[in-house]
DNA sequence: TATACATTTGGCTATATTGCCAAATATAAA
DNA sequence: TTTATATTTGGCAATATAGCCAAATGTATA
């Protein structure tokens, strides 16, 4: 790996880090169906204000939503809705999992 | 978020956390080119052998490569190739970073 | 059998992440 | 202007992750 490489692998690592916790990946889901204000993920996650608005800031951080203030709430959108076509490839991988322990309990 | 939905996402982000480091992104990649045993990833990647087997038993954990032992070597293969469609994505989301990055230093 | 080679495992330290609380900030309403 | 609401920020403790070393395991070769 040149140190060029390095680079980019660290960027994309990053991008991919963003999205890898349970709380973010279903935020970003649910981003796909329009924006929500962090109120609205908080009423339903059973997490702190704080909590949520930090994981939203990841998101940002990482590029992948855009928030718009409008009066006194931030409204969140998905900035790049490619994101939600890999979860078919996650499910895959899901289903392939559970098809090989099926397999070896046999 | 209901209870069922915690624990899928919680498996889906277990999937993504895997991939999403810098050294098991770039040995996913390199094992959609063809399977690879350990050495020959210790011979690039400037680390300890025993880090290298640590990031492809994470690799192996989730589910996203294969091993097989084959004499005195393990070879590992990628199971799952539609994980690479996703950088297109990702690379998307870095070139969006770029772009933006630049308009704001206008 | 003894030895060398390829890999994994256990253990340790350093660092990063998560989630809560309290405090700060910003904006609208009274 | 005071107050309430929405959000962010700073800081802390608990937990998870990364990478090294040393030791254990498994397999081929001498």
């Amino acid at each position: 790996m040149t140190g060029k490489e390095k680079v980019q692998y660290e960027a994309k690592a990053r991008i991919l880090k963003a999205l890898a916790h349970p709380v973010r990946l279903w935020m970003a889901e649910q981003l796909a169906g329009g924006e929500r204000c962090v109120c609205e993920f908080v009423d339903v996650l059973d997490l702190d204000f704080s909590t949520v608005s930090k994981h939203l800031s990841v998101l940002k951080q990482a590029g992948i939503v855009a928030d718009d203030k409008r009066g006194k709430q931030v409204f969140y959108s998905l900035r790049v809705p490619c994101i939600l076509n890999f979860m078919h490839c996650v499910e895959e991988v899901i289903q392939n999992n559970s098809a090989r322990q099926a397999e070896l309990a046999k």
